[in-house]
DNA sequence: AAACAACATACTGTTTTAGTAGGTTATGTC
DNA sequence: GACATAACCTACTAAAACAGTATGTTGTTT
C-alpha cells in the first residue's frame, strides 16, 4: 500500500547534513552567482576570494558538476558557470550534492521499525528533517543575493556597490 | 558604530551544525515530550526505545541540562523531565545545546574581513545561517508532536493511539 | 609548444562522532 | 543501614568525516 511505501521511504531517508562543507559549497556558488555575467570563473579565483583550498574546491565542484548545478569550460580562460539561473538553484540542492554519501542508518536493516510507538519518534524526526529540507529548497541563490534580510541591507548595499559595478575581476 | 559591531558579530558566528548528534538529541527530547506526564524518564528507557547508547545519551543530556532544557531527578525512579513545556522548547535550542563548541572560524582572526567584496559572500552566508536558525527556532517540540505535516497524519494517528493511551511504560 | 585550468586520484593530519569503560554521588526502598 | 537505582563525571577509543596536500592527466586556447 501507499502508506507503507511512504513510511519506508522516510524511515530510510538520511539526515540533511549541515557543516562547513556545505558552507563552502554555498559560498562558492554564491561567488559564481555574483560573477555570473563575467563568463566562466576559475576555481583559482574563488579559492583566492573565499579563502578555500583550491584542491578542496575541485572536489566540491566535482560533486556540483555531477549534480548538474554547474557547467565547466576547460582550457585557458575557462572555469565554471552556474548550470541554471540563480533563481532556479536552491540551497538544499547544493548542500545535498556536496554531502552525497548514501548511508541509511535510521532504522533500515532492522525490521522493528514498523511496529507501534518504537518508531514514533523516528517519524517525528523525519517530519522535521523534511521540513528543513523543504525550507532550504525554497531558498534560491538569487533570493540570497537579493537581500531577504532587512536588517543587513544597509551593510550590504555599500558592499554591492563595488561588487556589482561590472565584473570587478577584470 | 553599531553597524561594525553587527558585522563583526555575524562574521564570528559559527555555523548551525546539523548532524546525527542533533538528531539523537531531538529524538530523545521528543521521547521525553511524549512521556512527559509519566514523571521522570530514565535514560535507560530512552536508550532502549530509541536505540541510542546509554553513555552517549548521558553525554548529550549533560549538555541539555547545562542549557536548562531538562531537569533531573536522582535515585531510583528518577530520570529526566523537560524543564519547560514542550511548546516552549525549540528544535534550534536543542541542536545548539548539543553542539556547543565555540570555534569562530569564518573570518575572525583575519582582519581582511571588513573590506569590500571579499567578504560579501560571507555576509550572504551569514544571512542564510541566521534564516536557518530562525526557522528552527520557530519549531517547537510540541508543534512536532502535533502533526504539522498533513501528509503523515494518517500514519501517525494510528501510532499515537497506542502511544498516548496513558503512559505505556508502566 | 606552452600555458592554463578542468578533471582525477591517492594520501595525510585533525576533528567530530559515537560508543565503551569505570567510576562517584544522591536517593528512594526494604 | 544495606542495597538497588539512576544521575553524574571523566577518560579513553575506533571509525568516520573534514579539510587540505600532492601529483598527476586531459583538453583548450594562444
Amino acid at each position: 500500500m501507499a502508506a507503507l511505501e511512504f513510511l519506508i521511504r522516510y524511515c530510510e531517508k538520511n539526515i540533511m547534513r549541515l557543516t562547513t562543507r556545505g558552507r563552502y559549497a554555498v559560498t562558492a556558488m554564491l561567488d559564481l552567482a555574483l560573477n555570473n555575467e563575467c563568463g566562466p570563473i576559475s576555481l583559482a579565483d574563488i579559492s583566492q576570494r573565499q579563502e578555500i583550498s583550491l584542491s578542496y574546491l575541485e572536489q566540491l565542484f566535482a560533486k556540483l558538476r555531477q549534480n548538474n548545478l554547474v557547467s565547466s569550460v576547460r582550457g585557458p580562460g575557462g572555469g565554471y558557470c552556474l548550470a541554471r539561473a540563480s533563481d532556479a538553484i536552491s540551497v538544499a540542492e547544493i548542500i545535498d550534492a556536496v554531502n552525497e554519501s548514501i548511508d541509511a542508518t535510521s532504522c533500515s536493516g532492522k525490521g522493528n521499525c514498523h511496529n507501534g510507538d518504537i518508531c514514533l519518534t523516528h517519524h517525528l524526526w523525519d517530519d522535521l528533517s523534511r521540513q528543513i529540507h523543504r525550507f532550504l529548497s525554497g531558498i534560491s541563490l538569487d533570493s540570497l543575493v537579493h537581500q531577504q534580510d532587512v536588517q543587513v541591507v544597509m551593510l550590504r548595499q555599500s558592499d554591492q556597490a563595488d561588487a556589482n559595478s561590472g565584473c570587478a575581476k577584470v
